[in-house]
DNA sequence: CCTACTGCATTAGCCATCTAATGCAGTAGT
DNA sequence: ACTACTGCATTAGATGGCTAATGCAGTAGG
């Protein structure tokens, strides 16, 4: 996983934010044991407490689940979840944006001919 | 213009944003006066720094100029200035939705339909 | 000139957030 | 039991961002 100890984005985002994406692509399965604190800390070279921080918001959205003594688990619906979750976020934001040209006086056409924009840049990459 | 101290928003974006709205709007014509430091401070009930604060974003954008000793005056691009920028804002939100949406593992048509779902809702306030 | 207004620069305090240090508590293998 | 792992709770330090206090500098009208 990259961490970027000096972006204005939290370490633990950051470190969420790579788990997230790792369960939402499948990549763990339900059940499937994730890498302790300590050893992920050891592996981003960061506190174990940020790590666990990260793992807090995992849980939270139901993505994994703890046992203590025991260790990290992704959740039975976790990748299920992890949609959902992001699901939100994109919509959050589209809110905001489509918010924000509105309060500027962009019309509906204005504003989807820049998300057609996005879209198509995304593509190209 | 309404202000809320308790907003997680600092109060300074608060101020900044409703000028911007009201040159984009056209509600302020170019060369005309805005409110002084102080009037508009003391309308709001802060700190004329926050104000200024507020103008120094508008200023650095283009959409107004400032004269020492005579006033702020809005520039002449400066409706247009505030559409450009407006479109800038709508275009960073977009571009983190689709990559949020993306990394998550959706495709084209999951991101489209979020992006339609929050148009909707716009429409119907 | 002098008064009363302008914007602006400097400084300091406050406060939230992030990260780390440390120790406690639970599990399991030997 | 003992050891070596687990997650977790508490506390403190550090950092950065926001707001305010205060004073300087420029403009214009009486």
């Amino acid at each position: 996983m990259k961490i970027d100890p000096r972006s204005h984005v939290p370490i633990y985002l950051q470190i969420a934010d790579g788990i997230r994406e790792a369960v939402a692509a499948g990549i763990y399965s339900p059940g499937e044991s994730l890498p302790s604190l300590r050893v992920l800390a050891l592996d981003v070279q960061v506190n174990p407490n940020t790590v666990q921080r990260a793992y807090d918001e995992l849980a939270r959205d139901g993505l994994i689940y703890s046992r203590r003594g025991k260790g990290l688990f992704v959740a039975e619906q976790g990748k299920a979840n992890a949609l959902e979750r992001a699901r939100k976020t994109v919509r959050r934001l589209f809110d905001q944006g489509v918010q924000a040209g509105h309060s500027a006086g962009m019309d509906a056409n204005d504003i989807r001919a820049v998300f057609q924009a996005s879209m198509s840049a995304k593509e190209k990459q």
